[in-house]
RNA sequence: GCGGGCGUGGCGAAAUUGGCAGACGCACUAGACUUAGGAUCUAGCGCCUCACGGCAUGUGGGUUCGAGUCCCUCCGCCCGCACCA
């Protein structure tokens, strides 16, 4: 009989759901383990077979910790708050709960079909108000925090309100300076905003008009929104936010303690952006303003020949010469309009304007021009720079263009052309700089700040690049923030009020004064009088706590309850995607921190390790359309045949096919001198085919007219003639085979708009999910991003088969209870040693291959015996575990496969009776002699030395040295 | 520009601490079986050579008895950050 996984599949998958064969244990013996994947958010696309793919390779180690006997946590849910769905029920009006509600129910029916062993039962979905109450809860525990620097850690605002009773502290009010005492009840509520770790502040926010929303940092790449890819603008508003840099210390150091990979941890490193360095102030002549800039190369102060502004800085229009004001003012303006877009478009164009004021050098005595240029961020630092130009390429560029003067201070080691460019390494001695003078750069860097601070008019200082995250969306689909306000004051809600349910809206648009949507609610008044905070909580609100909800789930009364905390701890195994490195990966971070400095959580990192599985790309089927002749196709371009060239102009209508390879195309073409794919650019525009219309490179021309109306009068050029209303016309010269039309490859991303999904489904429902399973930890390492090709499944689908057939004799189940032979053992433990060495390590695809070597190695030695096939149905079941399953009940077990024991090799099983070593002189094989492997190095050495062949081999000198690598090789050195 | 990673057949790849390079799979070729097939089995499959043998892990060099692996040079690709002072 065939294996009929479409039976067994379905069998296995309700049995495991019945038994609840794979919920963990709060209160277990056994030693925790807790893998988590990163929960999806549900889209309405559904899962293409790309997702899945860090989903099976964490419910492999799963399933592998529970045959070695581990209580494993391997939990999923949904991160149902989103935009796609608000955006939907925008165009549709239907609610996103219930749009949501559907995606996850379709995407859990695909997830059951490929038999992961999650945990249901601890399912969460951060759109409940079960889940967002906690949500919430934890924002008012943030909302009621300070970040205490002495201490270093989170403690409770009323720490510090009662600091500065006792203290009696000073504020600047305005202009005034009262004590806290006098301060009125909105001015203690501003005062403690400075401090809170969730706060309201008014501050430049990236702003996106088509989302009508604002967005944190990292929702931002390249100046447009990640998601939609819409122009952001800067925008100051009042928002809500998350104190995330007063842990940025923090965040980077604890980055050592945790096993993630080089590149994720860089590029923490990198967004928090840590550089040390000095502050330095420069007095203004003649005025009573001082310039405070941050320097890391405090060392070329001697260098600087003018400092440069921001055009936002507050200075600017107090400094700025009464002969400069118009012109600069109108700079700082021009400036200002510039979107960070278009800033970031022409980085190359210098602008600047002198503002007629002069710093003073707090060394010389100098006065030094001050400028304001559009180089300088805002953002940054102090929002000023002392310019080094001989020093810093970016002030050389700016010195070039206006003309100022280029002090060198430090002197290269090598010939360096100054006139060409800056010398920025920090490397050399310095010169010309008074007292630093001869120094090394970083000896010198020490020695400055030490004078700076001595002098009084600086001091060491830490900047990092990391900004606050923004905490508040104008949207509809996110949890509310329990705040409500009274006077203008923003108070937090009583969390006894908790969870705020996201009330009713009839529209989900902004109101017509451009106040957000949850302002078109009915009645929503806190206590039946104070208005709630309208904006909600961001999209990584919800994921920067649910590692720790999966441990107690269904607890009402806590997050989660202190035991299974104590438990469970922190995610031992982390699987997810490496694009959430500065957005959820560094949230979830700081969130964990937080809680445990408030003695909420016992941990301080969510996850020990992490892996960044790779994206499987699609692969695109392209056909090419000739411009301005809109219905005729040309399969695969081509240009030589019989020695000719044709051209893509005029004539292109009439380019004949004679090659299915584009490559090929491309390289007879450029071989004769011609830009290929300038041509095609030139002539033809490429279209994405549906992929299920294409075989081995073959468009069925027909479906594709079908599909799509608006090609629906087409021509098709082929080889031997043309397509036309799905006939084929032939050539005179028509052969066989010539009618087909061809299309080329091309890797891109997964998406539906490029008609390159590969469905899970249609996968499962062809092969199964065990050979889906197989397959996708086939394809390559775990963290390699790598295109779909489905045509391989086919190695791993006869896998299987090959597997059942061990067992199934003559479609009958045969096992025989003979003793297995030496060869099968050693079959059997080469496996169980490689599979072991792979899962551990994580590669997934190396195990693939042993099982198929070992399937292999049985069927010729046309094995059946229980001793191998029992434990070869344990080693592959955590890959293919349905067919493990259906195997071990049929091997006569009563219970799961999962309950068994993992494997211990032996090593007397692999060992050789005899091996011919080849003994090499100088690397060089020359001869094999017959040594028995049992030998130790030593005795194999000896052996050698005294050998009477090997001196005869080599005309009767005795070897100096031999080197063993046992069971591997003897090299002599004569 | 800065940072991280990578470079091995027609393709996906393996080689765990320096030790028989290309396991395993795809594709391909030939054959067997066959009322013909997207089934199964056998053999072949880096390059040059009829062969013996030689040459091969982006390039050039180094360390070593021995280098895909370690060190240096250059070339190429991918990812992240980017006027961050």
């Amino acid at each position: 009989m065939e294996y009929n996984f479409r039976d067994i599949e379905k069998k296995w998958q309700s049995y495991w759901a019945e038994k609840k064969t794979f919920a963990a244990e709060n209160n277990s013996a056994k030693e925790k383990y807790y893998v988590l994947d990163m929960f999806p958010y549900p889209s309405g696309a559904g899962l293409h077979v790309g997702h899945p793919l860090g989903y099976i390779a964490s419910d492999i180690y799963s399933r592998y910790k529970r045959l070695k006997g581990f209580n494993v946590l391997h939990p999923m849910g949904w991160d149902a708050f989103g935009l796609p769905a608000e955006q939907y029920a925008i165009q549709t009006g239907q609610h996103p709960a219930i749009t949501t509600k559907n995606n996850i129910a379709r995407y859990r029916e695909q997830m059951d079909k490929i038999g992961f062993s999650f945990d249901w039962d601890r399912e969460i979905n951060t759109s409940f108000p079960e889940y967002y109450k906690w949500t919430q809860w934890i924002f008012l525990k943030l909302f009621n925090s300070r970040y205490n620097a002495k201490t270093a850690k989170a403690e409770s605002i009323e720490s510090l309100i009662s600091e500065f009773k006792i203290l009696n502290s000073k504020f600047k009010i305005g202009t005034a300076e009262k004590s806290w005492s006098e301060l009125s009840e909105k001015e203690k509520s501003d005062v403690l905003m400075e401090y809170r770790l969730a706060y309201l502040s008014e501050a430049y926010v990236n702003w996106c008009p088509a989302l009508g929303t604002v967005l944190a940092n990292d929702e931002v790449k390249d100046g447009v929104s990640e998601r939609g890819g819409y122009p952001v603008e800067r925008k100051k508003m009042k928002q809500w936010s998350m104190r995330i840099t007063a842990y940025a210390e923090r965040l980077l150091n604890d980055l050592e303690g945790i096993d993630w990979s080089d590149s994720l941890k860089e590029q923490q490193r990198n967004w928090i952006g840590k550089s040390e360095g000095s502050e330095i102030q420069f007095t203004i002549h003649d005025s009573q303003f001082t310039i405070q800039i941050f320097t890391t190369r405090p060392d070329t102060i001697f260098g600087v020949s003018y400092m440069t502004l921001a055009p936002e800085h507050e200075l600017v229009e107090k400094i700025v010469s009464d002969a400069h004001r118009d012109e600069v003012m109108k700079y700082v303006t021009e400036a200002k309009n510039r979107s960070d877009r278009e800033r970031m478009a022409d980085v190359k164009r210098i602008s600047g304007v002198f503002t007629g004021a002069y710093a003073v050098h707090p060394f010389t005595g100098k006065q030094i021009p001050v400028w304001v240029g559009d180089y300088v961020l805002a953002g940054y630092g102090t929002g000023a720079v002392m310019a080094v130009p001989a020093h810093d390429s970016r002030d050389y560029a700016f010195a070039k263009h206006f003309n100022l003067p280029k002090p060198q201070v430090v002197q290269p080691k090598t010939d360096w052309d100054f006139s060409k460019e800056s010398f920025d390494e920090k490397e050399g001695a310095v010169i010309n700089s008074d007292f630093l003078n001869e120094l090394q750069v970083k000896d010198a860097i020490k020695k400055a700040i030490d004078e700076i601070e001595k002098r009084g008019f600086g001091k060491r200082q830490i900047n990092y690049r990391l900004r606050d995250a923004v905490f508040g969306r104008q949207r509809y689909w996110g949890e509310p923030i329990p705040i409500y306000f009274e006077n203008g004051i923003p108070k937090a809600i009583d969390e006894k009020d908790l969870p705020i349910i996201l009330p009713e809206v009839d529209k989900y648009l902004p109101t017509e004064d451009g106040e957000p949507p949850l302002a078109r609610a009915k009645n929503w008044k806190y206590k039946n009088k104070f208005d709630f905070e309208t904006t909600t909580m961001p999209g990584w609100a919800g994921s920067s706590w649910y590692f720790l909800r999966y441990m107690d789930a269904n607890n009402e009364k806590e997050f989660a309850g202190k035991d299974a905390m104590n438990y469970w701890k922190n995610v031992d195994l982390y699987i997810g995607g490496s694009e959430h490195a500065t957005g959820h990966l560094l949230y979830v971070r700081f969130w964990t921190k937080a809680l445990y400095d408030l003695g909420l959580i016992p941990v301080i990192e969510p996850a020990k390790k992490l892996i960044n599985q790779g994206m499987i790309q699609g692969v695109s089927e392209k056909i090419y359309l000739k411009k301005g002749q809109s219905n005729s196709f040309s399969g695969v371009l081509t240009g030589v045949q019989d020695g000719l060239i044709y051209n893509f102009g005029e004539d292109a209508y009439h380019i004949f096919l004679n090659s299915k390879n584009y490559d090929q195309t491309k390289k007879d073409f450029e071989s004769s001198g011609l830009d290929f794919e300038a041509l095609v650019e030139q002539n033809f525009v490429s279209i994405n085919v549906d992929i299920s219309l294409v075989e081995k490179s073959e468009l069925n021309v027909s479906k594709f007219l079908s599909s799509r109306k608006e090609f629906s009068q087409s021509v098709f050029i082929c080889e031997g003639g043309y397509w036309i209303n799905g006939t084929f016309i032939k050539n005179q010269s028509f052969q066989d085979g010539q009618d087909k039309f061809f299309t080329s490859q091309e890797v891109e991303k997964m998406s539906k708009s490029k008609y390159n999904v590969v469905n899970p489904d249609d996968i499962i429902e062809k092969h199964g999910a065990d050979c889906l399973r197989l397959y996708e930890m086939f394809l390559g390492p775990l963290e390699l991003s790598k295109p779909w090709n489905t045509n391989g499944i086919s190695g791993t689908s006869n896998f299987i088969r090959k597997l059942w057939r061990l067992f199934n004799k003559e479609f009958q189940f045969t096992v025989s209870d003979e003793e297995p032979t030496k060869k099968e053992l050693k079959s059997l433990h080469k496996l169980i040693k490689k599979v072991t060495e792979d899962i551990e390590r994580f590669s997934f695809n190396t195990s693939v291959s042993n099982f198929m070597i070992c399937v292999n190695e049985l069927t010729d030695l046309k094995c059946n015996k229980r001793a191998i096939l029992e434990p070869l149905a344990i080693l592959v079941s955590p890959y293919a575990p349905h067919i493990a399953e259906e195997l071990w009940q049929l091997l006569d077990h009563k219970e799961s496969v999962t309950f068994a024991k993992w494997l211990d090799y032996k090593e007397e099983f692999l060992t050789e009776d005899s091996f011919a070593y080849p003994i090499s002189i100088n690397g060089k094989t020359k001869m094999n002699l017959d040594l028995s492997l049992a030998l130790s190095k030593e005795e194999i050495e000896k052996e050698v030395m005294s050998s009477e062949e090997v001196k005869k081999y080599f005309y009767g000198q005795q070897p100096k040295k031999v080197i063993v690598v046992p069971g591997r090789i003897v090299n002599i050195v004569l």
